[in-house]
DNA sequence: CGTGAGATTGATATATCTCAACAGAAGTGG
DNA sequence: CCACTTCTGTTGAGATATATCAATCTCACG
């Protein structure tokens, strides 16, 4: 709790009342979370694991708007304003999640500034993050989106020397991240490999050449 | 104030104290309200023309966020948690806009848990267009986003009979917009047209079948 | 071992972007 | 009122990157 995205500003005492109205939900992979319309019984913040949060579309298609990681939070929308969820959330692995109760942070937020400038953040935050989605498909390449994605998850294992990295779910679910068919992400990646950019082995990356992949990884399409 | 979206609920007493922290604005076609990156001095409400919100990429591409109407507000991020504008504001034609203090409106807000409210209101909305138009670009091809584009203009202007409007902006902005090139913008009109969908004049488009625009509209890619 | 899901690779189609030329409208200035 | 410039929109031809379809391949797991 202390170590979320959220609350991790907070003082220990309001973080006591946050643990009071939390409660701990495990999924396996594959499980729904809930589904878009579901009424509303709290938000979540990601414990181990990933969560999936997509859009399905009337013919079945998926558009995934994040993967939300250790740390992350998702669904402070709906203790804020909407009743329903409107996506759904699907967990990719194995993965464990604290629940916090809808009425219970409605009424911490009303004593408590510091809790609402929390949630607003967090709002904030998912709103950057789509408009960062949404520009880098219209500025980027596939290929530089890959790059940046593999440089975000590089950032924070290893500081020097060659960092490298586990992918903590199906390369299917990166490559809906990043917007391409899956297909493309596999060549894209072998390409990037062959060009001696990084090492892969099963699921984990390893940068070789993390400046190049940065040219890679801003040069628009 | 009182027809605005945001505070459109509010009672009449906390509207009085809104006018008090709001001065008016207004801009000639293709002024800036604001840049990325200028320090916020708080958020605006589109009383009259419109106002489209673009980020600019390193290289000068742009990728438009929305373009805000009548009623329709933004900024409210920069006062509630980010002190910086994330995006460009500028003027698609001649328009006048209220300003809302960003001291003042956090000020009513730690009072007033209905401002509070309307404020987090607007943001979910904001995220929920976003949400819309990435879906958008994921489950409609260019032609069904266009048709969707016709109805959407079409609608409100004449109920029965073939309704028809005019295009309030260059035709490039629309294409923009629709996140097409203008070439692709252009040919695809045409084609409509050549269908018997629609008749175009200049600026003007006159809508023949809107039970076939529907059907291309749903027809996902 | 079998089985099956995910990942890789190959071959192909095609829609859209890009570049380039042109046309028309609109505005400017004499 | 008429050239002249400029901006927007239209049309054409062509390149190309990516999605799609289909066929293996790998590997974990029962």
């Amino acid at each position: 709790m202390e170590q979320s995205k959220v609350f991790g500003a907070l003082r220990s005492e309001l973080l006591k009342d946050l643990v009071e109205i939390c409660d701990v939900v495990s999924l396996n992979k594959g499980e729904y979370l809930f589904r878009e319309g579901d009424v509303s019984s709290g938000f979540y913040i990601v414990h181990h694991g990933a969560i999936r949060l997509h859009k399905v579309s009337p013919e079945g298609s998926k558009q995934i708007l994040k993967i939300f990681r250790r740390r992350e939070s998702f669904g402070e929308s709906t203790v804020v304003s909407l009743s329903c969820y409107p996506a759904d959330a699907c967990a990719d692995c194995p993965t464990i999640l604290a629940r916090v109760d809808k009425m219970g942070i409605q009424k911490l937020g009303r004593k408590s500034e510091a809790i609402r400038q929390c949630l607003s953040s967090s709002l904030v935050r998912h709103l950057d993050h789509l408009v960062s989605k949404l520009e880098a498909r219209a500025f980027f390449s596939p290929e530089s989106r890959l790059a940046q994605w593999i440089l975000d998850e590089g950032i924070g294992e290893v500081v020097n020397g060659p960092s490298s990295f586990e992918i903590g779910c199906p390369k299917r679910s990166v490559a809906d991240e990043l917007e391409i068919a899956s297909e493309t992400f596999s060549r894209k990646l072998r390409n990037l490999r062959e060009r001696g950019y990084i090492r892969v082995s099963g699921s984990r990356i390893e940068i070789l050449d993390s400046e190049g992949l940065r040219v890679i990884a801003t040069k628009e399409h």
